[in-house]
DNA sequence: AATATATGCATAAAATTCTTATGCATAAGA
DNA sequence: TCTTATGCATAAGAATTTTATGCATATATT
């Protein structure tokens, strides 16, 4: 996740995240999605990306299906039943580890 | 940081921010502190406070003043001047973060 | 009196996650 | 033709954290 103020640890829940809402996505677009949907300011890179996919997959948490479109490979990932349990515990757990920072570092904000 | 949902990076930011509020801190003071204002959800492991202190401090962002108390050594930290002016930008990256994230994990929260 | 818990700092090994740097390949645009 | 976009992949290194220790004093418990 290069030049964009993230936290480690965070990438797995996104990915998760719009697996969940999308359905099924490949690498590529995971990363253009990203960028689109903050504008810019997170840019997920390849050598986080991949792994990380290859990872969620060997957990058992995403299935995937070889594509090829336009000559090019494309590898779409989607969430297992398991994936969708465990997606909707990481959104749990960022969403406490939100307010949590918000307690220490700023009691104005809240979330709403 | 055990058992606590925790996404790296942001320890120091937590450090500053409480120095910030609370003028001086010392190491424990900080696990406890953390530990209350959470209600237990954060707990700060000493094998990763000590070592974060001492980076900030060798980066000129924490003065450092040792005190004994009940025979008990105790260090005090608190902001230099760059200490100050750092700890605005890394909330502002903290906020830029948790902004980011709610665009991409769920839209219908604002901080307000 | 003995033992456990709390207070207080510290470091080292290992794990995790990420950045940076590559590599390969096809398609489209300048 | 050369660059940019699309598409996947891995390896070396950096950064941050967990886990496991070590040492020491004070207080509470049995």
């Amino acid at each position: 996740m290069a030049n964009s103020k993230l936290y480690k640890g965070s990438l797995n829940t996104i990915i998760l995240k719009l697996l969940e809402e999308q359905g099924k996505m490949y690498g590529y677009e995971i990363t253009q999605k990203v960028k689109d949907l903050t504008k810019g300011e997170l840019n997920i890179t390849e050598g986080a990306l991949y792994p990380a996919l290859h990872k969620l997959e060997a957990e058992g948490l995403l299935d995937v299906e070889v594509a090829k479109v336009d000559n090019r490979l494309r590898k779409y990932y989607k969430l297992t039943e398991a994936g969708e349990k465990e997606t909707v515990n990481r959104l749990a757990e960022l969403e406490e580890f939100i307010r949590s920072m918000q307690q220490l570092v700023n009691p104005n904000w809240s979330i709403k």
